[in-house]
Formats: structure tokens, sequence, C-alpha cells
DNA sequence: CATGAATGTTAGTTTATGCTAACATTGTTA
DNA sequence: TAACAATGTTAGCATAAACTAACATTCATG
């Protein structure tokens, strides 16, 4: 899965978890690209099996959905969360290069970060 | 400057401080890409007056380009000793996602991670 | 010094990611 | 309920970054 196709999951688990229905407009007002970019990175969530939508219609998170979800969501955060708690980053920065580093850190820095931060959280 | 470029003119800094004579072979064997792309990468260098090359020839650095690159390399470095020295990650892994992160990390957390770095470097 | 190996270049293709313009559908409301 | 606004879709284009295949040049050595 690409960047591009995994943000707009991590964007509809995260829109899910305060709303049942998902539009395009959202996701599009959400990632900062135009409808038509959403709708082809839909397209390939649906061939993956990773949503469902009808034509015109609200898009649901299947189960193989969900659970990527709420990984690519879990990886978010604990890297956000290193960089607001231990570098004390602004959440806007924070948010914003925790979403480029989920992307392509080695599983040696994510499980780094992560032991780095249980051990140093409230020093 | 776009990622590809900017890794290149990297490398060829680094490559320059060991040794005279810098080849397209060279590149494309450190940036694991092949004679193509680092050819279509030094053209733009070339366009922006960052490097010269006569054809078939040599690889240098202009001023600028000297410049440039030196400020790159100051944060990959300054990047990777933070992977190394606080979270302890492996050299390998800290080179590789040092030269991802360096494109698009935040002003601010990349101060926050040199502040960081300085004050707990050793503890 | 001729030839083959190494290196450099060009042209063209592919994939990922974005865009705009044009059009289709749906929803709202005067 | 007709018309317009909002939303969704399609088609086509642009750029970045990679690739392969084919070809050009240079170098090294038999």
């Amino acid at each position: 899965m690409t960047k591009s196709i995994e943000d707009c999951l991590e964007s509809i688990y995260m829109i899910s978890l305060e709303k049942r229905s998902i539009r395009v407009k959202e996701l599009s007002d959400k990632l900062k690209v135009t409808k038509p970019s959403i709708v082809s990175a839909l397209k390939e969530l649906k061939n993956e099996n990773l949503i469902s939508q009808e034509k015109y219609g609200y898009i649901e998170l299947t189960e193989d959905g969900l659970k990527e979800a709420k990984e690519i969501l879990k990886k978010h955060n604990m890297i956000k969360e290193f960089l607001i708690d231990i570098l004390e980053v602004s959440e806007d920065s924070a948010d914003k290069d925790a979403c480029q580093m989920e992307h392509f850190l080695s599983s040696e820095t994510l499980s780094k970060i992560e032991e780095f931060t249980k051990k140093n959280r409230g020093h």
C-alpha cells in the first residue's frame, strides 16, 4: 500500500471514530487534496477490500480495513506521542511530521522510539 | 530542490571528502539507483549551477553547490547523531532513516532534536 | 593500437501522486 | 417541485522518481 492510500485509510478510520457517515468531501478537506485524488485512493482501497462504497454513497471500512487502519493509527500516535512528550514539539508539527515518518521509519527506529517514550515519559 | 536531487548532491559532497574524482558510477552505487537516474539528477544540478561536469567527465561541486551540500549533510548528521546517541539505533538504520527524515521534518522538530541531543548526549 | 570492458548518455516507459475541467448525481429550499 | 448548491466521478494532464534497452565514449590491456 502506498503512502497516499495509507493516509486515506487512516483518515477514514479517524473520521469514523466521531461520526457514522464518511464522505469524499471530508477526506478531501482533512487530507488537503482534491476530491479526484481521494476518489482514486478509494478505488484502490476497494480493490484491496479495505473499504466498501456504493456509487455516490457513504464510505465504510471492511473488517480487514478496520484492522489495517487501527495499526496505522497506532503507529501514527506512537510517533506523535514521542514528538510531543519527549521532544516537546507542538501538536501541529508533531502531527504533520508523524504523518510522514509513519510511512518509512525502519522497524528498529520505530521500536526504539516506543521504548524511549515508555522509559522517559514524565521525566 | 527535490528529494532525489538533494540526495545526489549530498552524496557528491560525501564522496568528495574522500577523493577528488567523482563519477556517475559511484553515485549510482552509493544511492542504489541506476546510472540514468543519476544522470537526470545531475542535469538538474547543473541547471541550478550546483555542479559542473564536462560530457563524459568528472563531476565537481561549484561554490554554491558546496555550500548547499554542507548544509544538507549537516542536517543529515544531526538527525543521525540523535538516532544513534539518544535512541541507540544501529548505524545502518540511523543512516537510512535520517536520509528520509532530512527531507521533510519541520524546522520545529529539527531544532527540538538538535536541542535534545545537546542536552542528553552521554546520559 | 585495436578491441573489449567499463562507464556515461539518451530515449522511452512505468508508477505514484497530485491537479483541472467537465460532467453526473443528490439534496435543499424558494 | 424546479432549480441551484453541494458533492461525487471521470478523463486527461503534469511532475517526480524510478526503470530498461540501446547506444556513445573512454580506458586499459593483450
